[in-house]
DNA sequence: AATTTAATACGATTATTATCGTAGATGTTT
DNA sequence: AAACATCTACGATAATAATCGTATTAAATT
């Protein structure tokens, strides 16, 4: 399972969320927020396809896409990934960053402190 | 500031934790996990310096780098991007993924419920 | 059935990143 | 002082990623 590339990811979180697309609702999602061609969509779709990456339908003409990785892995490497580069190693540090940065409400504060007890009986 | 590519984020890291270090010294550190020449460090450190990542002392022969870029800043930029892209947007699901991931010990956790009442009591 | 619209395929190009070799300068050792 | 080692500079190349244009085919519209 290689690792998406930055353009890749995008395309990828539009189909964790969508389920599933054609290249034509992906790009229209995608130009939301990015300037970007229909070819380029239709081509990095080809791409991640090729690497099996997503999976499509071709049974009609225009093709279905979808997400071919679990969601939950590849964000695991990609944490793991960042972890490894940009926290010295330390997911701990990782976390308590994260935290600081998001200013969240009362009700993640308790699901968080749910987690960690949960975290804490399995031991 | 510009976000350092995988490479440059390697070095950079090992430079905020060796705090200054010359091409060679940060080469001896790289090279223990990555198979790779002098001269691309070199070339890296320059390109990094170009970019103001880092700064360097010149007035020896040896020059020696030190880190221009923040680190919490650049983790918190990374860590931005990282929730964007790959976690829709939700720094809640980014942190829980990590904690998952990660086995803390008891005074790890500890260290999170102090860091989430002190969040709390700022409100 | 002719025209228009909408889709895929695919190559070409450009941009970015990574890697390295070589030249030349400056120290160091013998 | 000659030989050797160790730097930096810098260009060249290779590898990877991103973008797009054009051709072709299929469907929808008139």
């Amino acid at each position: 399972m290689s690792k998406p590339t930055e353009s890749e990811l995008e395309i990828l979180s539009l189909l964790w969320e969508m389920k599933q697309a054609s290249v034509r609702q992906v790009h229209e999602r995608l130009a939301e927020t990015k300037d970007t061609g229909y070819t380029t969509t239709l081509k990095t779709l080809q791409n991640m396809h090729a690497k099996q990456m997503v999976s499509r339908n071709e049974t009609h003409r225009t093709h279905i896409y979808r997400p071919a990785t679990n969601q939950k892995d590849t964000q695991k490497s990609l944490l793991r990934n960042l972890v490894s580069t940009a926290f010295g190693g330390s997911a701990q540090k990782l976390v308590l960053q994260a935290l600081g940065e998001e200013n969240p409400s009362k009700e993640e504060l308790d699901e968080i402190r749910a987690f960690l007890d949960q975290l804490e009986n399995k031991k």
